[in-house]
DNA sequence: CCGCGCCTTCCATTCAACCGGCAGGGAAAG
DNA sequence: CTTTCCCTGCCGGTTGAATGGAAGGCGCGG
């Protein structure tokens, strides 16, 4: 399951930016434009990690962030707090009053994403893994390797962008373009059945022997997905 | 099917950045550069939200607003008005003329995107829903995959394409002549009977067990709908 | 009862996905 | 510097599924 962020935030234009882009990077997200909001969404399900807008109307960001400490539930979920330029002595209480990172508005989302990644890995590495694991498949991102059932798999690079794309979001159908657009880049000109080619390659090099499943799907007029019901199947 | 939008936009070149972006994140498309083009268009299909520039040639933005609120088939549909900075007593009188929402130029495409999603969501949330679900048959859009009673279904592209678009509006009659417009494309040219061959194939496809009843209801004289007491009577 | 409109079945055609092979390019090895 | 190997992208052909059309039968509504 995608890590889960909740943004409290009463700029109604920034938690709906916030949102776009966050949902874009995989997260599920949960927005509150209060203080009393985002306790009540809260109560609802705790999220994984928490953005929070320092300035808010009604409870305060710090109110909000010590009274979270102070529960059981709640104590241990990561929390970024959003500063305007100038907020800079709220920073230090901020700190203090037990917020785990901060952005100055304005931020830019590629940095905003990567502290997000960073604080998740700090408190579950399982939510960022670094080795994406579906059924009997592995890959271990960092040394660009590839099991399954415990052998290597030798595949050429474009294989495996491709293959990490798909296990990305098991389930998830992608066009022919949006793979270009993923695996090869979006200035790169190819054709759209070289992807068929080397999707191809890919289940050849990973199904090698004949007791094993394909875990890509074709889906006719639409595209590819790794499947997600693989890991069930094989288990 | 993908939800519809119109752009009306004099300046070319914006529109067909729009277009391109638009189309980029999976929405389908139609452009009109005045007024008149405008309303033109909306007479072949109502689409599911307008951009509209406040300042065209011939007809206003405000005038266009107000007739379309005025007329039953297009008084629900989410408008979006864009306008130049500056125009700012514009943006309090289009809102009072029945726009949804403004951005204002220069806008960030992602922003745009964020604001159309969110009033689509409003009026309609099947319309970005990523399962459709009615009785016991649900789609899942990014898996595409089709379930009725927890089984998958086979279909074909095209009986996929007819299934989602009847399920997004239930109880919806659409013509044939609709129907080869949203499923099959406005370019296309099919005989009109073909859409009962189609429509046969997805009744087939669906109704598999004797214990189902057809969701799909045909109005003698009219076309098709997803029958919208389905879901009531299936539980 | 009549006639129009809908449903079904069948068939030919088209189309999309897959496969094997090939040539160019680049990197690594000799 | 040359050779070799591997990756890559593309092409043509094959196959099986999906599609579009036609015809006949049936049922509904008048």
């Amino acid at each position: 399951m995608a890590p889960h962020i909740l943004i409290v935030e009463d700029e109604a234009d920034l938690a709906l930016m916030l949102r776009y882009n966050l949902e874009a990077e995989g997260f599920r997200v949960s927005a509150a434009a209060s203080g009393d909001e985002a306790i009540e969404t809260i109560q609802m399900g705790v999220p994984d990690l928490i953005l929070l807008d320092w300035m808010l109307p009604g409870l305060s960001g710090i109110e909000l962030c010590r009274r979270w400490r102070a529960r059981e539930e709640t104590a241990r979920v990561p929390i970024i707090m959003v500063t305007a330029r100038g907020e800079e002595e709220e920073r230090v209480r901020g700190l203090a009053t037990g917020a785990d990172d901060y952005v100055v508005k304005p931020f830019s989302v590629p940095e905003l994403v990567a502290r997000i990644q960073a604080l998740l890995r700090r408190v579950n590495p399982q939510l960022v893994a670094n080795v994406l694991k579906a059924g009997d498949i592995e890959i271990d991102r960092t040394s660009h390797r590839v099991r399954r059932g415990g052998r290597d798999l030798h595949l050429g690079p474009t294989e495996y962008r491709l293959l990490e794309y798909l296990m990305r979001h098991p389930g998830r159908v992608y066009s022919r373009e949006q793979l270009l657009d993923g695996v090869w880049g979006n200035e790169v000109y190819v054709d759209e059945r070289t992807v068929d080619v080397h999707v191809g390659r890919l289940r050849k090099a990973i199904n090698r022997r004949a007791s094993e499943t394909d875990p890509i799907r074709t889906v006719r007029g639409a595209g590819y997905a790794f499947d997600e019901r693989f890991a069930a199947a094989v288990g």
